[in-house]
DNA sequence: CCTTTTATTGCAAATCGTTTGCAACAAGAT
DNA sequence: ATCTTGTTGCAAACGATTTGCAATAAAAGG
């Protein structure tokens, strides 16, 4: 069994709820569509194993999975107002997004905690979250003429 | 005359264009509204001078602007599908959001340079533009109870 | 194993934020 | 003052997401 529906498992034993087949459907697709999917390419996956699933099923339940901190979203295309989701948790991994072929490569920093630290100090805010993203051009399409 | 009146002026002689009433309101409110105004609140305030003027018209003279690059535009609330248009052109600030208030803080700092210079050495990338936000209390929003 | 309970689904319709086609209008050049 | 054409208001279209509701199907209890 995956990891995401061994976790979830964990939750609704502890929360109450049901494992149903279209969530787990739902969980193997977000492990096996590693680069931020969005809800539609996650439903279009979906529906090769169960044509009848619905689009809705596929945000009730990605938002659920949010809720519980087990995936998260972000508007990772700057045009686009689109979702796009992450099977990992919280912050701290950020994102690149070539403009041109709209590749997205992960990263992290650990400086980012200093940025964050001296932010907090300057504005005595309380930081809990950061979103980095950095967007240009992936080695490909920079070799590629325009 | 305010200063983004007479930017736009420029870009006018220029490039060709008009100076209409409902341009010159939208720019007086983009800066009367320092804090990252929404579409909607742009149009209710240029309403108060002129409520004829058209939502439609609000959007599509704020993304021209975007287009000539004096103003931007910005996801800055996680849950909202909304734009946000900030009064000043490229990237190099930075917003820090409190999710308990929405008041938004900007900020900038040199150290982003540094990581993007490290990003772009490590994956070979060329970074164009970056987007920093962070979220959590306020200072304000720390010292209240929930 | 069969019944019962109620969480979850599919569907269609609603919603939210934004964009677009088009005829009417009004800047500003002549 | 007139003409040209960029700009507007309006209504309708749009894309992405959410919602109400009756039907379905997990899983709990007998």
């Amino acid at each position: 069994m995956s990891n995401l529906v061994q976790e979830v498992n964990l939750r609704l034993q502890s929360d109450g709820g049901r494992m149903t087949t279209q969530r787990r459907l739902i969980l193997q697709a977000l492990e096996r569509l590693s680069d931020h999917p969005t809800a539609e390419e996650i439903h279009a996956l979906v529906r090769k194993s169960d044509p009848s699933i619905n689009l809705s099923t596929v945000y009730r339940t990605l938002r659920w999975l949010e809720s519980l901190d087990l995936i998260s979203s972000h508007h990772l295309d700057q045009n686009k107002h689109q979702d796009r989701f992450d099977p990992v948790s919280a912050t701290d991994h950020f994102h690149f997004r070539c403009e041109k072929c709209g590749t997205i490569i992960e990263f992290n920093d650990p400086a980012v905690d200093d940025l964050v630290a001296s932010f907090e100090a300057r504005h005595n805010c309380q930081v809990k979250g950061a979103t980095l993203m950095f967007y240009g051009l992936c080695p490909d399409c920079q070799s590629k003429k325009d």
